[in-house]
DNA sequence: GTTAGCACTTGAGTGTTGTGAGTGCTAAAG
DNA sequence: CTTTAGCACTCACAACACTCAAGTGCTAAC
């Protein structure tokens, strides 16, 4: 346990620390605290943060920084006062929801940019998923001689569509007949009995109508895929260079590389599901992200939840040296304008 | 006019730079040419291909580097020994275009990214263009009580699409007649002459039939706009970073930027159409690209032809050092296996 | 418990110096 | 008249010593 005044040591120390980004001493640090306090006593409480691993040196004799136990430390205990966040940005993210979207992927997307614009980091987003996703609509729509445009809806109100190619002409008798079998069989599925049964029974069905029925086969799965691969969202890429540690194009390929891997960094965000309710904000920092390349990196993620539209997750990848106060003040509040937009853009699907 | 020795004395110098990244010297270079000349006479020689400005040193007693202008002489005048590709080369391309596109866009796409990978630079695109593209279909998809779907085809077989939600339950009968409107008012007609219509006669004639017709129009809009905007390809940008001369973040997002910019890369590309037949292949070094961002990289650009459908232009961009012969050969191998991977792709739409 | 004082450490910056790869020039050789 | 050897000169770069500011830990006095 830490008195009262190695706690205000040391978020002196973490806030001098992340305003300059250099170590700090005790004598800088004496000038800095307003209490009257000496540089000797400064050092005799560093020893023990030091002893309890909350800070460090960078070399024998420089000053302190904070180690990644210590903002451990200050993130579940000290980090009060900063909560607020600012009038201005609350105003700037409605503002800024305040348009007519198509889709709710455009709404997630801009969600990203908007976070990085306001953090100056990386922010992601994973897009509303519900547990049970069923296939509602499905349309057929012939657009010329040799294309046909196929449309999925699915019960969030999610459409995706691709046109393809046919081969020969096809009557539109024969494609109303697939429509047929398709709303026979799999209207009202979820998503993964859809994907099986498009496997097995669904193609012997079609075939007794379709001479060729692979193109037709390989775009509905194509579209079934759409829905589950456009859920990840990044905005702010560029930002991460900023503040990446190091200067080596191969590193910073490597983490791009990675910000595109939708499966890692799907799991990274997921990673502890259970603190994700609807009030918490997880924090991971360094090494608590299970990534090599994002040692030097804290990642927040705060789930949001749009009932029946199933849950989504925010995050804000920056530096370890990050005012969280304020960043998490922020994101807690994004999270909030984001949901009731959501809630109110569902609310024409759901009568 | 440069003697023969002083072709081969440059051409050496720039092979030299090309590989190392350093200035060359007289006496590595004699070492390195096979022909048996004292470095005092390639220093003689060095000190006329300076005067030209074709060469140049980086301080006094360093040794010397082609400038632009030698780049310049080196692609108009010697690069002829490298042209032929590796026929590996474009058994790739080949076989990476080996498979089924449901849209010009995703071949385009795919050409950046393989002719990045290729090269390792930066690959541009733009999709073929025709002069004179109409509205060749219009549907209306309702998908559900509140949603519907905008589909438009082009005479080039691009299709594009998007759904947008309607306040009150509309009749199949008002869709049908707005349907109707759009037929007899716009379809066949060119994409500027629709953009004009739907901002003063068609709103009027809609407003008949359907109560608000704002967020139909606004659908349309968007939709035509997807035309105009998606036409702009970007490949292997992170390679970007490993030839950024600079390594100030600032600088480097400046770039990434100005790669976004469509309208920046559009106008740099098609600087010179004069130029841009089948044959050609124009190059633009270090200041000739008019960007101050980019004197230090290299632009080359190859206009591909596919008859009707329009003309379109891929580029690579890259470091001012770069081996000019090998990538203008492979640029110039892509351009043709992109034409007539395009040609045999439009050839469902042409009956 | 707190503080002043002191010896010690370190990174960052600065000046000095040597070295290697280069140059231009001159005069002799081909 | 072209080519070459020789030579004095230049410059970037690395190595090295030196200084300085900002730290530290420890001890003894308050």
């Amino acid at each position: 346990m830490l008195t009262d005044r190695q706690k205000l040591i040391l978020q002196a120390i973490i806030l001098a620390y992340t305003e300059t980004g250099h170590a700090i001493g005790s004598k800088a640090l004496a000038d800095k605290l307003s209490m009257t306090i000496s540089s000797a006593t400064i050092r005799n409480e560093m020893a023990i943060l030091e002893e309890k691993a909350l800070i460090q040196k960078e070399h024998t004799s420089s000053g302190r920084i904070p180690s990644l136990a210590g903002y451990r430390y200050y993130v579940d205990n000290l980090k009060d006062i900063d909560m607020l966040v600012k009038k201005q940005d609350i105003l700037t993210i409605r503002d800024s929801f305040n348009q007519n979207y198509t889709k709710v992927d455009e709404i997630i997307a801009q969600s990203t940019n908007m976070l990085s614009q306001l953090t100056s980091y990386t922010a992601l987003a994973i897009k509303p998923e519900t547990i049970n996703t069923t296939l509602s609509g499905f349309r057929l729509v012939p657009l010329g001689s040799h294309q046909v445009m196929a449309i999925l809806v699915t019960n969030n109100g999610d459409v995706e569509s691709q046109q393809f190619a046919i081969n020969k002409e096809v009557t539109s008798e024969q494609l109303e007949a697939v429509v047929r079998i398709v709303n026979d069989q799999l209207i009202g599925k979820s998503l993964d009995v859809v994907v099986k049964k498009l496997a097995n029974e669904v193609p012997i069905l079609i075939n007794k109508y379709l001479s060729s029925s692979d193109a037709f086969l390989d775009t509905f799965d194509n579209v079934l895929n759409k829905f589950g691969t456009d859920q990840f969202f990044v905005g702010g890429r560029l930002n991460l260079l900023d503040f990446s540690s190091s200067d080596n194009p191969a590193a910073i390929k490597q983490l791009y590389e990675l910000l595109n891997s939708k499966k890692d960094m799907h799991n990274m965000m997921n990673f502890n599901d259970q603190e994700n309710d609807q009030t918490t904000i997880s924090v991971k920092i360094g090494d608590e992200i299970a990534n090599d390349l994002l040692k030097d990196y804290s990642l927040l993620t705060a789930s949001y939840d749009v009932g029946d539209h199933g849950k989504g997750i925010i995050a804000i990848l920056g530096p370890t040296r990050m005012p969280y106060s304020k960043t998490i003040g922020l994101l807690g509040a994004f999270r909030q304008e984001l949901t009731s937009k959501l809630v109110n853009y569902y609310h024409f699907y759901d009568e």
